[in-house]
DNA sequence: GGTCGTTAAGCTTTTTCGAAGCTTCGTGCG
DNA sequence: CGCACGAAGCTTCGAAAAAGCTTAACGACC
């Protein structure tokens, strides 16, 4: 899963990319709303975090760009500014929900589980796929009842393939959801990380779709 | 619908337009960036595609004087320089997408449709022939309901096809979209190729027009 | 000092392409 | 009209290339 933060504070962003990411989350961190436009049309993230208090350009008016170019990414807007106001003209603006600051990272992470919940229609507080089974809040990976213990990469890597268990889900998307926009790596990296995942899960959890990508099965073989 | 080019190398910009002018593009192929401010500015393009690499001045710089000019057509920058700096540099200045080259005249068509569906806000990765369904973004295709297994090429192939069902794809069209622009093959591959293709969705899914090309016939014969 | 994540390299499998011979089509000529 | 011939396309086969798998090794980060 690939979030998409948006914020000009250094010491916030940071500490917001790296909570993200023990999360098992992908994080891009951009720090101004000219990039951030350019990074949401660019439409390989699954949600927006946005800092309503931007340089260059208003996190408002980065979020009606956005949504005037027909961009349906799920966005949480975060405001200093504890006003009815700014509460209902981010939401007014297309946004999805809503943090006012200081928030704990708790509320955060519930925040986007609820809003990616919310925009995939089903419940996904966990996901379940033949024997495997996932929660998102916990981060934790079960396999035929065992506890399984994933790295951050494996993990981002069987949840982007389980959220669209029974599809094939091509390279680049996995690369974007693993990697995000800023990291670029070979084309092994992904294979290698395939191998591990599949010592873990068994060989043919996963079926390789030549010239693809990967797909796994929604019923197991 | 109208689509400026902007790029100084004469092969690649003729092999472009003529591609483009053959998906029933209107192409104006400008060389240098002087002439696309210009053409820019007069706001009659529809969608441009920018080289970064411009005699007389910078690709980067055209796109960055256009939008502080307030031009909102949208933009796909191509360039050779794979880095992520260009890639960024490119969005920051406004581009609405990226090419890095060589590519594939397929990919350059699909960010076309990619981003003026997003300017126009109608969506298709979805085509549909007859019985023949293809899901652009999974890359699965179906035939009388049954999932096909195809190769990369086969795909393409049949992508190429489809987009223009019910006219004639001339040959060295369909090579253009399966091969690229600068791969050379002989005439017998495409050859070798529809005949892999037809042995998986029957003979007559594409009729052969001798001397032009194939035709995929929008109802089934 | 150990885990994690990446690149590199060698190996396996699948795809792709060219070559060669065969078939079909269209045309021109007897 | 019918036949012969050349060109275009079809089919098969095998070698070369590409894609993917696996292991090893190195650096980064705890």
């Amino acid at each position: 899963m690939h979030i998409l933060l948006v914020e000009d504070d250094l010491q916030l962003g940071s500490a917001i990319q790296r909570a993200l990411e023990r999360l098992a989350y992908t994080v891009t961190w951009l720090r101004d709303g000219q990039s951030a436009i350019a990074g949401l049309a660019d439409g390989s993230a699954d949600l927006v975090l946005l800092d309503l208090g931007l340089p260059r350009r208003d996190g408002l008016e980065v979020l009606r760009e956005a949504r005037r170019q027909k961009v349906a990414t799920p966005v949480i807007v975060m405001t200093a500014r504890d006003s009815v106001e700014a509460r209902v003209s981010g939401l007014d603006a297309g946004a999805d929900d809503y943090l006012v600051k200081p928030f704990h990272l708790d509320e955060l992470a519930a925040r986007i589980r609820s809003v990616t919940r919310r925009h995939h229609g089903v419940a996904a507080n966990r996901l379940e796929v033949g024997t495997i089974s996932m929660d998102l809040a916990t981060a934790e990976v079960s396999y035929r009842g065992e506890r399984l213990e994933l790295t951050r990469r494996e993990f981002a890597l069987l949840q982007a393939l389980m959220e669209r268990a029974g599809h094939i889900v091509r390279r680049e998307a996995l690369e974007n959801s693993i990697y995000g926009l800023d990291t670029v790596v070979g084309r092994g990296a992904l294979e290698v990380l395939m191998h591990s995942l599949r010592r873990k899960l068994g060989a043919d959890a996963v079926q390789t779709v030549r010239g693809f990508g990967y797909m796994m099965p929604r019923e197991p073989a």
